[in-house]
DNA sequence: TCGAATTGACTGATCGATCAATCAGTGTAG
DNA sequence: CTACACTGATTGATCGATCAGTCAATTCGA
């Protein structure tokens, strides 16, 4: 694989000098949004959060469906930033390779990044919305998707690229699922604690790379 | 495990005789209800939908917050019911008990009585919901899980609780994934065709199980 | 250097449309 | 006569969007 992985480097700050209400009127969108999906969340709600007038938001943002876009657009390019730079320093030679390139994935949801359960929650409706937000999806996400499912197969060359994107897929149900459900894991487990990112990380690449291999065709 | 295993056989159909109209709404809200969001849905829709008067519906199900109960409880009785009887036909000895329960877990959404695309965007969406969508799943999904996460111990005996529970919800995670998104798996695999649902289940099945075995502590 | 004109950020009020919900009334079967 | 299923119209509330107008900062012409 020879192409180039720095392509997705979009606007990681924005040149021109943008007002403090920008960011303050996305910080609320997201959560209100997060808290009452698309439609359940009202413009007025989301200017009182971010404490500025209503006709603000559709002046900086061009209306509801702009707002939404520009959620999505900032936090995926963080995202995908933190992903491609973690993918990067993965080393596809090595013998636990696959566990290497499932962490850069799922790492970057994880932490400070990527939003919290927030975010999480917007992006698992999101995934699985109307034309709308398929067309969000792969102008946001299907690029670094696409990387990734490439690195799975260096990293493990038995795989095709149909089981590739197939564990790539599944490995990413399971990442939104622990990261938007909130301790109902726990629940079900019967811990009373909640568990830190980085101890259900190494379960989840556990469990991704594990997958994976158990899918490939015998020998 | 000796817990009774039958404890969830709430009505597979209604004892009462109940007029024709009320499955025909429960059908019509599914479909709107999958489609807007429980927020973007409208009343007038689902009853449009149905070909009934709007009033019709706050007279059987009191409401738009019952209706959307209504139509979960349905589905996930008839889910309930199909997922139990499939874990009590599983060989829990056999060398495949691991797959066998998995299968019995991923194969009846994937089925005729698990509502298609339709209902596993509702779940998607009810599963990172709010606290009352939080209630709904506690109520009508939480039995089944834990009966699920208790086999999964019995197939596996070297899988502790925590570890049965944290391998489900993986596995839960990645099946609401494959069967709410539509066909976002094929375009990434470069497949043009749609897999069937018997090639899905046999790829997440082994994913799963895999997956579990992957997360064991070393011998 | 100074005043006028311009621009961009932002507010508060208001629009028609749509929302879930209510209710009086109709028809019908037992 | 009663109980149930159902309709059609209407309610106040809330929705996203629009718009005129304020205000401060910047630019520009003389």
């Amino acid at each position: 694989m020879s192409e180039d992985r720095t392509l997705i480097a979009e606007r990681p700050t924005e040149g021109e000098d943008i007002p403090p209400s920008h960011a303050r009127i996305l910080d609320a969108a997201e959560r209100v949004f997060a808290r009452d999906g698309f439609s359940g969340a009202g413009m007025k709600a989301i200017a009182l959060e971010a404490g500025v007038a209503q006709g603000l938001l559709h002046y900086h943002f061009a209306g509801k469906d702009g707002l939404y876009a520009a959620v999505i657009a900032r936090r995926s390019g963080l995202i995908n930033a933190a992903r491609m730079t973690a993918l990067a320093r993965v080393n596809l030679a090595a013998p636990d390779a696959l566990e290497q390139v499932f962490a850069a994935f799922a790492g970057p949801p994880l932490g400070p990044e990527g939003g919290g359960v927030d975010y999480a929650r917007i992006f698992a409706t999101l995934v699985v919305g109307d034309a709308r937000d398929r067309d969000l999806v792969a102008e946001h996400y299907d690029p670094v998707a696409r990387a990734f499912i490439a690195a799975i197969q260096e990293a493990e060359p038995r795989a095709d690229q149909a089981l590739a994107a197939w564990a790539y897929s599944f490995a990413l149900g399971a990442l939104i699922g622990i990261v938007a459900r909130d301790q109902r894991p726990e629940r079900l487990a019967g811990q009373a604690e909640r568990e830190t990112s980085e101890a259900v990380l190494v379960k989840l690449v556990a469990f991704s790379a594990g997958g994976l291999r158990a899918m490939l065709p015998p020998p």
